[in-house]
DNA sequence: AGGCTAGTGGCACCGAGTGCCACCGAGCAA
DNA sequence: TTGCTCGGTGGCACTCGGTGCCACTAGCCT
């Protein structure tokens, strides 16, 4: 993801890469939007028109993944439970390739760690939850604002960035292992838990 | 809760209560610390002295919250089940008299619907999930930062959250009674998905 | 009285975002 | 070539959240 081409797509996979570099090696707050415009060779002005906060800057084409979720889900067999559906489709969207991975890992510790971009996921996961929830309404046939859709796009959503957690914390890890981990113990009622 | 009168407790709810009937009618952004401070008859400075962010005077005394979560988490019984723990301290700890509902609807209502404070809302939700990823830890001699107690928190909070969005939108509902729903949902695995 | 302390307010500053306008370059018509 | 529009850019000024610093006041103690 975020390696095509588009018109104009250069001059903003530059400035992703300044600021991710930036934010990890100093710290998100301590990098000024002026410092990341200046390193990717463009104006203050200009980098605020290319994301509308300095924290979207973080996340690549995010609106492109969650379109592809969503594709993912409306294409999945409709006989088949609807959890599996969900942790195939996470899985699938962020199946990066090996190149990738560092960034992604480097993109994932600065959502999890820095509070000011904690704080921003909460806007991007609602998305996600979006769509989710309306698959889950899809399948069960109820209202995509009832307690089952919602709460299922909730634990599954707090499934995937458990298993996120997880991933970044053990460098030799895997992250489809993670997430068919972290959903089989959610889907089976968390029988690790015991009684 | 929050309606204590420890030390300099008066100004403190004033300040609070100014708040949220400002953001409630005029939207959380169009409100300026100013107008707060000068609607609770302080200076702005004073006000940030107070909370340390506008979106920290929505919150009463969370501090105060958790903290008696944790104290619920520790008392608990130790053979009974882990989330049945879990869900008896949430619903104690939100467990509030009919005279204080109309405040907590107010405020819950502003946390899920206002983007800023719904961002916000993330870093007072992981001092949550850190209090009972340690019960789950405890309970089960597992490291708190591994799979199992962190997802389980991470679960358990999107079960909360979720069972405050639906107790919101039915003006009748009971939210004790949608936080059970919510977590015998999850409990079990999600048995209203069907297969 | 003098002195200490905690709480307050005012002030100046930084940084994120935004609206506005001026500029520049590519295309296109005459 | 000149003149035109038009999308992308940069500069500028402004609002607002948040912070550091200092000066002031009210108690309170001896």
């Amino acid at each position: 993801m975020t390696s095509t081409d588009a018109p104009t797509g250069a001059p903003r996979a530059r400035v992703e890469r300044a600021a991710l570099e930036l934010f990890a090696s100093r710290g998100f707050d301590a990098v000024t939007a002026d410092e990341v415009a200046d390193a990717a060779g463009i104006s203050r002005r200009t980098f605020f028109r290319y994301y509308p906060t300095k924290a979207d800057a973080v996340w690549g084409d995010f609106a492109a993944h969650v379109a592809r979720l969503e594709q993912l889900l409306r294409a999945a067999a409709p006989g088949r439970p609807v959890l599996a559906t969900i942790c195939s489709a996470y899985a699938e969207v962020n199946d990066y390739g090996a190149a990738d991975l560092p960034v992604l890992r480097q993109r994932m510790r600065l959502i999890l760690t820095e509070p000011a971009l904690q704080a921003h996921s909460q806007l991007r996961y609602a998305e996600i939850d979006r769509v989710v929830a309306e698959h889950v309404a899809r399948s069960t046939g109820e209202d995509p604002a009832g307690l089952l859709p919602r709460l299922v796009a909730a634990s599954t959503r707090a499934a995937a960035t458990t298993a996120f957690a997880t991933w970044l914390a053990d460098e030799r890890s895997d992250l489809g292992r993670e997430l068919h981990r972290a959903f089989d113990e959610l889907a089976a009622g968390f029988p690790s838990l015991g009684g």
